[in-house]
DNA sequence: GTTATATGTTGCAAACATACGACATAATTT
DNA sequence: AAATTATGTCGTATGTTTGCAACATATAAC
């Protein structure tokens, strides 16, 4: 039924990008991470309103795109921010709205 | 099941836009109407290798979001990019990832 | 070595998304 | 008014995501 592969490249890779954005539990993720001084494991859950089964997943998720890492340290974990990817998620979506404001006045609403 | 309402208001808008942009054919659409210099409207179906019914389901999704507008014009329809949803959209990326790369150098890899 | 703590994995159900054929509508052309 | 063209809507099949409880693992504390 999916039928991605029919399109490009890079609209597949920002569409891939979009969807880790696409659930307000991960932005809360990605924010929470951006905002302690230290990178805390368990407390991420403490912080969204989901079991610690569904917070695990999301985080997966992240980490499986590249966007967090998750340090192993006795028993926690310390999940960070990949500055390097999240540089480049930022500029993919740079790059898209880059052309879509760029879109010259249409004669359809002159 | 889905809880998205216990989230912040703010991460739930960005996510509803993001999940706008997790389909490619989504964005291709994006992409055409902002290239074109006409609006054009079933000529979007060509151009995406989906059926014209899927494309018209996914217009209506850009077009529910506020993202693109659709002016009737006898039997055809002039699609457009709203620039003004477009700045707006842009502007809640950039404000994202604004709070994520201004994150600390953290104590867990140091 | 047992207990407590922190975390990950599995399996399942509900909700949601994607894709399309078939039908409906409505303006244009003949 | 019949045929054509452009588009939208409905129903349905299938795939994907989300959410959680229950179980598994593994370090640390006692």
């Amino acid at each position: 039924m999916r039928k991605t592969t029919n399109f490009d490249e890079n609209d597949r890779e920002l569409a891939k990008l979009a969807r880790l954005l696409s659930h307000p539990a991960r932005i809360a993720i990605l924010r929470f991470l951006a905002s302690t001084d230290c990178c805390i494991s368990g407390d991420i859950s403490n912080e969204i309103p989901l079991s610690r089964t569904t917070v695990s997943q999301h985080l997966n998720e992240l980490k499986g795109a590249g966007l967090i890492t998750g340090e192993i340290e006795g028993v926690r974990v310390n999940y960070c921010l990949d500055s390097q990817q999240i540089e480049k998620a930022s500029a993919s979506f740079d790059g898209l709205f880059e052309i879509l404001k760029n879109n010259k006045p249409k004669q359809c609403n002159p």
